[in-house]
DNA sequence: CTCCGGGATTGATCTGAGTCAACGCCACCG
DNA sequence: CGGTGGCGTTGACTCAGATCAATCCCGGAG
């Protein structure tokens, strides 16, 4: 035999072995959670493709037909919404183990704009594929239930947040959602780096960017955090926990 | 053959058939949308119960066990979540038609309360009988998870709303929602009564009870709507419409 | 290395909504 | 029929957060 000049060498092919959910960091927070090796098998067949994205691109855009929902398997993603005179508002951020695009099931187009704050890579998982999957899989089904349902609740909180809390309180709220989400991830929960840049927490949070940083220094001030730009340090973790609970005995 | 003493003539019997899916004036808007007669009454047989509840009651609170979705068959409701030192917030107003519950689905307890705000009635949708028959019939699955999808999308809406409007665009976008919900209904879009108190509206558009009252009597001074209490009359729905689109040209 | 630009910080001032308070309306009950 | 209590309206005042503006910091390009 001839040796047929390679340009790709077979390396390649085992990394996108090593793609598969059975290898993923992110397995116990994602879809696969529960199912067994051979359902996670299956599952993994549906998961047609994995996409990288650069920090700053899109991956779906509010209007852009629905067939897909996606799991995060590195990176940080934010979505929003944006009104039709302009207004934009940021509705979450994401990060590995998440599941973006359920939003664009019940009308079949997305409804927000998901985009990546540092360079990412997502399971493309086509719906309709999960769909059937779900009906053979009860696990699956049920899981993905739930996985809607969190969605729904997590709404639920961020609303609270947005209706009843005050500028410090809503930061202090966000701090430690990312701390605990961090800590899930096996990550510090002390200590992160901030993806958002201050317009992108304050327009989530529903404050100006100004408050954003006049609370975080604020915060420092009274010496529950550390912060330098993106950088946060958290130093009083049950400090921090305090100001949500008797925010004001009365 | 003697005529025997029958205390509950066979009306009530009938009563009780005339509840199916099949002959619900919400058909349209809720679980059984897209089904086909067949399929139809395989759900009605799922639907184990139907719930009366008086004004005031409620139908689930924070952390009772979960087991069933609620579809509102008439009537009225609120939820609202609690936080732990006591402030209150409501996550949403809710008609016939709707489907009350989702949020218990990720933790296997509901994670807030649903209160009647007129006398109502439900149908008790278990949920495992629902996931069941979800997987035999691929038109409920797809519609159900539309459901929640459309809780979600709804959710992101009022995230916007309270992150971005000012106090009296909140209001003009409550009082277009619902119009355009009962329009939906087959009520008038233009006319209507609500149902909540000022305090119950401030909570959900994250305003205080003087704000919602101060904010009504402005536009009715506008010459947009008229308020007599409850009593909402729209008179000029455009004008509404214009104050949420290009709400200062800038 | 310096320059450049986007983000972050901080200060001064303004304002929309919250707070406090008085009063009105209406339904329900004795 | 009048009293009572819950809800709604309206006014006066306050204040948290927005706005406007100056400056700083840091990373990337040349």
């Amino acid at each position: 035999m001839k040796a047929a000049p390679v340009q790709h060498p077979p390396v390649i092919k085992l990394h996108v072995l090593k793609d598969a959910c059975a290898q993923c960091s992110a397995r116990e927070l994602c879809l696969p959670l529960g199912l067994s090796d051979d359902e996670l098998q299956r599952l993994d067949e549906i998961v047609a493709t994995r996409q990288k994205l650069k920090r700053g691109e899109h991956l779906y855009r509010y209007g852009d037909a629905f067939s897909a929902i996606y799991a995060i398997k590195v990176g940080f993603f934010k979505t929003d919404v944006i009104t039709e005179d302009g207004r934009d508002h940021v509705t979450g951020f994401h990060m590995n183990g998440e599941i973006l695009g359920m939003d664009g099931i019940s009308g079949d187009a997305y409804t927000c704009n998901a985009i990546a704050l540092e360079d990412s890579e997502v399971c493309v998982i086509s719906f309709s594929d999960l769909e059937h999957l779900a009906t053979l899989i009860p696990t699956l089904q049920r899981h993905f239930h739930r996985v809607m349902s969190r969605e729904i609740v997590r709404d639920h909180g961020i609303m609270m947040l947005l209706g009843t809390l005050r500028a410090e309180e809503r930061l202090v709220a966000f701090l430690l959602n990312l701390s605990q989400r961090y800590a899930a991830r096996g990550y510090s929960p002390t200590e992160f780096h901030l993806r958002a840049t201050r317009d992108e927490i304050g327009s989530y949070l529903g404050l100006k960017l100004e408050t954003v940083s006049r609370g975080l220094s604020q915060l420092q001030d009274s010496g529950l955090i550390v912060v330098q730009q993106k950088y946060i340090q958290i130093t009083a973790i049950d400090g921090l926990k305090k100001m949500l609970q008797h925010t004001q005995t009365c």
